[in-house]
Order: C-alpha cells, then sequence, then structure tokens
DNA sequence: TATGAATGAGTATTCATTCAT
DNA sequence: TATGAATGAATACTCATTCAT
C-alpha cells in the first residue's frame, strides 16, 4: 500500500479503536444503519478524525473485510494437513472454518450486506476465490482417486463452501443451536458424506489414524 | 387480505407494471440503489401514482416476495410424491426448488438484500419457515426409519435449504454452469448423499421404480 | 434542451421565484457564501425542493449567467445600426454594454466569482466568444478603411471589451462616480480615441449625421 | 511591521517554501480550491507547521499579493521618467506594467480571486491605491496642459488601469498572442490614444527626444 | 386514478485551525 | 521548529412520503 498513511504507534491504536467500534455497530445494525458519527462517537472522537484513518466509510468496510479473510484463510491453511487425503483436508478446512466463522461471529454477520455496490461486491468477491480455488484443485484430486463421483469440480467446492456458510449462519441466526464442536463435526460429517456417499470414519478413529 | 384496496382493470395491470418494473430494478440494481422515481419512471407513471398502490416501498417488496413465495411451495409441493419415501420426498422438494429458482433467477436475485432491516428480515424469514417445517418432519421420519443418521433435525433442514439456495446462487452468478436438469440432478444427489451417507439410486431407476 | 423537466405554469413561477432568490442573494453574499437552504428559505420554500428545478447549485448559475448574456446580446445588437461605418458600430456597443451593465448591475456583480471550476469557467467564457468575434470583424472593417492602425485585430478586440467591463466595474465598485449617460459616452469617447487616434464627432453632431 | 515573528535563516527559508508552493498552487488550482495540507505536502513539511509562519491562510495570500505590488511599484516608479510629460509618464507606467505582470503572470493570475470575501477584497484593493493615486495626479497634470479632455480625472484613471490588466489577462489567456515588447508598446499606444485622441510619436523618436 | 409539486429529515465529507509532544 | 493528531462547524444533495388539484 503505498499511498498508506504512516501513523505512530499512538495512531495505529486510534485506527483500532475505530475499527473496533466499527465492527461492533455494523454487527448490530448493519453496514447501512451505521453512521459515521456514530463510530465516531463510539470511539470518543470528532468526527473529523475519522477521515484520518480513512478515506471513506466503505474503505473502513474494506479493511474490517480483509483482516477477517486472511485470518479465515491461516486457520483453513493450519487446519488442513498436507500429507492426509483430499477429501479428508477439504473437511478439516470445512470444520475450521466453521470454527473460525463461529468464534468471530460479529465479522461475519458484516458480510451480510447488501451487495448493490460495485466497489462493495468487489471487495467480498476478491477473497473467496482463493479458497475456492484449493477446494477445486482438492476435490479433482479426490475424483482422480475414485472418492468423489465425476462432475464439474466447481459444483463440489460450490456444496463445500456453501454448506459451510449455510450452517454457519444458521447458527449465527439460532436456526441451529449445539455446542460449536459438535457443530463442526456434523458439518464435516456431512460435507463428507455429500462428497463421498460414504459415512464418514468416526471423529475419534480418524484422530488416531491421521495422527499416527 | 380485507385491507387489500379493490382496483379496476386497469389499476390492476397498473399495479402490474409498477411491479414488473421493480422486479427488474431491484434485480439491477438492489433494492436499496432503486429509488421509487425509478420504478415510475420505467412504469411510465408519475411518482404520486405509487403509493396509490402500494403503502410503502418495503410492501412491494414484500408483496413481490410473497408472490414469488407461494409460487415456490406449489412447486415444491407438487414435486413431492404423497406415497415417497421421506428421502425421496425431500430430494423431490429439492430438486423443484432449484428448477424453480433457476426458472425465476430475477425473483431470488431479489433476496440477496441487506437483511439488517428489521421489517425486511421478518418479510425474509417468514416465508421460509412453512418449507423449514416440512423438511424438518420429513429428516425425522427418515430418522426414525434409519435413513439419516440420529442428529438434530433441524440440522439436516438447514443442510437441505442450504445446499438448495447455495447451488442455485451459484448458478446465477454463473460460478457453476451447466443445464439446469444436470444442476438439479446433481443437487439431488448431493443432499441425498448428505442425509444418508449412500450413493443414491440412479435417476432412471427412481424414475421407473416410483412411477410404478 | 432535451433533458429539460417540462413544468406547470405553476412551477415555472416557483423556478423564477427560486432564480431570483439566488440572484439576490449571490450579489449581496457571493456565489460561494450563499447557501442552497438561503436561497430556499429566502424563496420560502422547502430545501428539497430546490433540486425539483435544478440539478445542482451550479446549473443554477449557469441558467443566471445564459439569460443574462442573452439580453447582453440583444441590446449590443440592438444598438449597432447596420449602416453606420464600423468604428461607430463599435462605438454604439460599447455604449449599449456599458448602459445595460450598469441597469443589471446585480447580474454583473455575479461575475465576480472565483473562476476555479473548469465547469463554471466554461459557462463564463462561452458567451463572449459571439461578441469577441463581432468585435474582431469590424475592427478588420475599420482598419480596411485606414480607420484603425494595423495591428492584430484581437488585440482591439480585447482593448475594447476591457475598457467597457473595467470602466463597469469600477462603478459598479463606485470607483467612478457618474450618471450613467455620462458615462456610457466617455466610455464610447474612449473607445473611439483608443481605436482610431483621434476625437470622435461631438455626440449631438454624431445624433444628427447618423440619422440624417 | 513590529507583530512580524523574527525566524531562523533556516526558518526564512521554510516560510520562503511555503510561499514558493503556494503561488504554484493558487495558481493552478485558485485560492479557495487549494488547501493548506496541499500547500503544505508540496513543500514537504508538516500541515501543523504552516501556522509557525502564517496566522491564517488569508495571511499568506496576502503577503504573497504585497510582495507582489511592491515589486510593480517599483518598476512602474523605475520607468517613469520625473522630468517626462504627464501623458508620457503614464505611457511608460503602464508599459512597465504590462512588462511586469507579463514577467510575473502567476502572481497575478492569484488576483482572480473571488471577491467577495471582505478580508480578500480589502487586500486586494489597498493596493492599487497608490498607483490609482499617482496616475490620477498625472491625469489631472495633463488635462491642465490640454493635453487630455476635460472629464473627472478618476475616470481616466481607471481607463488606464483597467486597460493594463485587460491586455495582460488576455495575454496571460492566450487570447492574444504576440512578443511581450510588441504587447507593451501597443498598450502604450492604445493608453495614449484613448488619453489624447492623438497618434503617439513613434517610439525610436520617443526613445531619442526623451533622452535628448 | 393520475399528476406534478412540495416536504424535510438524514449524512458523508471537507478543511481551516488548534493542540500535545 | 517540527510533527502528527484532533477538532468541529459547515453544506450540498437524496429520496421516501405527502399533498393539492
Amino acid at each position: 500500500m503505498s499511498d498508506a498513511r504512516r501513523h505512530t504507534e499512538q495512531g495505529e491504536e486510534r485506527k483500532q479503536q475505530l475499527l473496533t467500534a466499527a465492527e461492533q455497530l455494523f454487527t448490530e445494525r448493519g453496514y447501512g444503519a451505521t453512521r459515521i458519527s456514530d463510530i465516531c462517537a463510539a470511539a470518543g472522537v470528532a468526527k473529523g478524525l475519522f477521515y484520518w484513518y480513512f478515506p471513506t466509510k466503505e474503505s473502513l468496510f474494506a479493511e474490517l473485510v480483509r483482516t477477517m479473510r486472511l485470518a479465515l484463510r491461516r486457520a483453513q491453511a493450519a487446519a488442513m494437513q498436507p500429507d492426509a487425503d483430499p477429501v479428508t483436508r477439504i473437511r478439516q478446512g470445512a470444520e475450521a472454518s466453521v470454527r473460525f466463522m463461529a468464534e468471530h461471529q460479529p465479522y461475519f454477520a458484516l458480510l451480510d450486506v447488501e451487495r448493490t455496490d460495485d466497489a462493495m461486491a468487489d471487495v467480498l468477491k476478491e477473497g473467496s476465490d482463493v479458497y475456492a480455488r484449493d477446494v477445486r484443485r482438492l476435490v479433482a484430486e479426490a475424483q482422480a482417486q475414485g472418492l468423489v463421483p465425476d462432475a464439474d469440480p466447481s459444483f463440489y467446492a460450490v456444496g463445500v463452501m456453501g454448506a459451510v456458510s449455510s450452517f454457519s449462519h444458521a447458527h449465527r441466526m439460532g436456526r441451529v443451536q449445539m455446542p460449536i464442536d459438535e457443530l463442526a463435526q456434523l458439518v464435516g460429517d456431512w460435507v463428507t458424506r455429500a462428497l463421498t456417499g460414504r459415512a464418514p470414519i468416526p471423529a475419534t478413529d480418524r484422530g488416531a489414524a491421521s495422527l499416527g
């Protein structure tokens, strides 16, 4: 970011305060219904200061989204064991995603934003592509090994990601209520079955096996 | 609806013109970005007339949503054979939903609306409940027959509905590209496998069996 | 103007009210210092109505300027006798301009606006060109008759127009104080001498001559 | 100026940097459209520093204007030969002004500023008065000698100064294009003719005569 | 029914200026 | 001197909704 302002330590702190306040308010009231003045009031600073740290309201939103996405990618990457079979890796990624989304509910609630704005839509789209590509690649690998039916790998990638976000969203909304560990495992099972048509190996065994 | 205004024949036509124009514009630009004056301009009437037919902008939106939902329910109901086993019925409902959503893409694109607005959220939620209840009931039935793993039926209902909408959305966005019949069948397979952990019976056999 | 709104008679009246109020306020406080809300308040209408009649603040200004310019052109054209010699015609145009500007001081005070804005600058420039061309042509004609020294006609055109606006501006500002008739004649004399290097024929004689 | 801050050598340098940057930007974008932060950025200093050197934005502008005006006065004074006749002296002053303005175009472009602001108007007016007084005095002298028609000397002073600035402005804008020497002489001729109604003595002869 | 006019609350953004360090 | 941070007043423009005719 060549045009990013350099901030002092104190400045970075203020910026964080604004981001935190914004996240909170966006979550509670939604993006559109949150005024910049609200954010500043919540952060305890004057309205003008907002523009010292962010050029526009949208840019703050984008920063929030990018931060979160990066963390999600890290969580997914950390969960996927390099030497596991592709279906297992997909499962691991899916479970990690569900866990991450649950832990960061407020962040993800953010994304239920009207996609009208082109700039906004771009921000929201840009990041999912990396994960989508990974999943597609793993699906193809699994198909080569006869683990997943032959069909457009994109289809299965959409299925996996759609499942993760549907379940997470439902959990967030209270439509399914259960401990997060249970949810993650159920989603993992769901995805595995949907991909392979076979009941997955029970989690305990899996754990033992993959560590052995 | 007792409070619904009675309109002359010409009036109903005007109303339809407004609905059609709105559907088009909402789809193209989103709900928030479509002004009432745009709708009226597109329909070729003066702005004031809008309020003769709809009390608010939201109410027009609600009417659009309800109309569509009713039709979807009908399509689902028509597709689910009363005497089929519960998993098959779920599958039939899912396939019908995918088909319906594909045929009425614009309607469904509408639903990608900021969910923040409470009134809006209500409109959007109210309708999915009927189908959700049905699916939940069918899941429970299937679980009783040992076809689906034991877990909160709500979880599976969410899974089914999430799959339908994820795939439909991806199809709408061009992220999966295939003939609608193929898509519907793949989704049916996906849902069946996810629920039962078993590869579904090939479509041709199914067709023969269920008709026989 | 294809995109011009059609207004009812009452609408046109309102528009005029806004224009009048704006002219008044622009004159008193300047363009930049006049808020749209001031204009509306002065016209006794709600702020939003402004935008029913004008797309922007600038556009109202442009309309004001164009109106005035058209009138000035008419005054100039009416004053220049077709069969008079070129220098006389220039003089007649200059005198008419001075008179017109004096009568419409408020209008012309408007033009002392910061030229920063490109759009604004265009509006201000576009109109003077017609008159400039006319004057240039008359100068060339006069040069052909040996009445004006040989040099770039543009130079003399600038001189004439500059004189008119300098004297008018000074008069407006109170730096020269005299009856408008006297001012107009003095300017006419000034311009004539500057062009020809000859003392002009006294006004009374001129009148008689040109009519005879 | 008793209230002028004393600056170190480095301080004076900084101040000059700011003045130079401001002059440049004012010329390019106009006074209103130039932000203090722009000036500081162009000068490569932090925004806060501006106020170490200037109490307000306006004061910087005033300083710029005064500097220029002083130099102009000097140029005019140097050009006007004490023993020449009044019309010649006016002519000499006018020619010197044209030359000076051409050499310092950016400075003078500055003056096309919205005159609305009272404080600004004062700054702009205050200085022209000295020259105006001088010209007025010379005109009166010339009238006493029968060289210039009898009329309010202020009128002729306005005429002279208006001519200088109109031609300079037109030259700046590219509306008259010629070498500066030629322009200066033409303006001198124009003014002389306008004042006296007589073709001026050719320049070469004049030069010889006045020096003799 | 239908129109054009009218309303007015609501909000992102700018920028000169001040301040703490 | 010099910096980055902080302030807050000021304002054009939008748009759902209402109204007179």
